[in-house]
DNA sequence: AACCCATTAGATACGACTAATTCAAGAGGT
DNA sequence: ACCTCTTGAATTAGTCGTATCTAATGGGTT
């Protein structure tokens, strides 16, 4: 990914990360720097760098005469893509990909309202190529072109709002969607009714037409959250 | 705030991470781990530290032969907490404040919804007194008080949603409230009309009406972009 | 109960060595 | 004369081990 094992620190954070944040050690618990750097087969030097990122995350909070005390859940930086990638990886995943799908479906419908209004003539062009790309691949067990269409179309509408927040959501979005295609639902070809939503939302942008792209939008979200048995009536 | 100058990385990030958020050093600029370590007068190891955790917001790079390079700000975790206060506190504060204004607008509507369905009696008490202490405060230039009853509605209504990542944006939203109160309009009391949408919201939750106190907090957030002049017919 | 001190584990510093990457000079071919 | 590939030197981060400092903790004393 992102954080290929960068160095002996980075392997190390490539297993500690993940177990800390599969909830291996309940919050409380304690680790010491030694034991750690003897476990990883380190210096304490290279295992202090990756405490103080653990610590950046805040999965951790390290205290003299204490040691290294893991935090509870709720204190954790869940924004975090590393983070977020680690729970996907661990074996809260189902509910991570909740979490998450419930967060595309608060903002993505807003920001194809703003990328109706802001996106440039490049990026319409973009977006209907995507569009294009997922009718092509919506038949016929093309799992995997559908998915990079998919993704490519969700990155160009977050792109397009304008808003760093969103733009940056789109590596969540593209986790969420491999994720679904890869592990989750979808054995067979992807909803012809959805395929259809993405379409017309790219026509929707084109056109500027901001209150349409985000009821359709909203549309497709809501599909994903009935996917996952998020119900929302 | 949360990370308050814990030991001497600590310390250099205090002044490092301001600046390079704020665009001091323009993407690409490099900076040398032994030069650094000269001008903060720290060891190569607590410097070293520093960097560690700058890396992993994603804010510079570390290379061999090249040295510590600032990335560009698309790919920064503009979501990291830290990264947040240091920018409001630097230059681009009204852009970062529009940006979370944004983000605002997009989630808390669906989080209402949500926490309308899922809040307890508890938090529903909760809410209904955030609402009166605003409605206490929101005349007579008390805007300290009133600031705090709003900070605690919009947190209870995060929590409330049930959704970890909505509740994680508490620290966000009373940043931007309290950015709103100290720094920029509010010269004068609260627009009376979203003091009783707030009231109306915390009836709505504790009646369940999930429709309603998603209308109504949208309405809220629309007022907060119109604050901006983010416009968005 | 208040105070003091020994213990402990992280915090900092320093120096030596390693390894990767860049850049440039030079050999060889076109 | 130009281009390409190789090679090697310089540079800078990466790693490690040790020594010292500091602050929390817990027990013991008054």
């Amino acid at each position: 990914m992102t954080t290929p094992g960068r160095g002996l620190h980075g392997h190390v954070l490539e297993t500690l990360g993940p177990e800390i944040t599969a909830g291996e050690y309940p919050p409380g618990s304690v680790l010491r720097t030694d034991e750690l750097a003897q476990r990883f087969d380190v210096s304490r030097s290279v295992m202090r760098e990756a405490v103080r990122v653990l610590e950046s995350m805040h999965l951790v909070e390290s205290r003299r005469r204490v040691g290294v005390t893991v935090r509870p859940k709720s204190q954790w930086n869940v924004y975090d893509p590393q983070v977020i990638r680690w729970r996907l990886a661990g074996k809260d995943r189902p509910g991570q990909l909740r979490s998450l799908t419930l967060l595309r479906s608060a903002v993505e419908p807003v920001a194809a309202g703003l990328a109706a209004r802001h996106a440039t003539a490049e990026q319409c062009a973009e977006l209907t190529e995507c569009a294009l790309g997922m009718v092509a691949n919506s038949r016929g067990h093309k799992l995997e072109a559908y998915l990079v269409h998919d993704v490519a179309f969700h990155r160009v509408i977050l792109d397009a709002s304008g808003n760093e927040m969103f733009a940056r959501l789109g590596d969540v979005v593209a986790e969420v969607l491999a994720g679904r295609t890869h592990h989750d639902v979808m054995f067979e070809d992807p909803d012809p009714a959805a395929v259809t939503l993405h379409v017309q939302v790219a026509e929707a942008v084109r056109a500027g037409d901001a209150a349409r792209a985000e009821e359709l939008t909203r549309e497709i979200t809501v599909g994903a959250l009935q996917e996952l048995d998020i119900l929302a009536p």
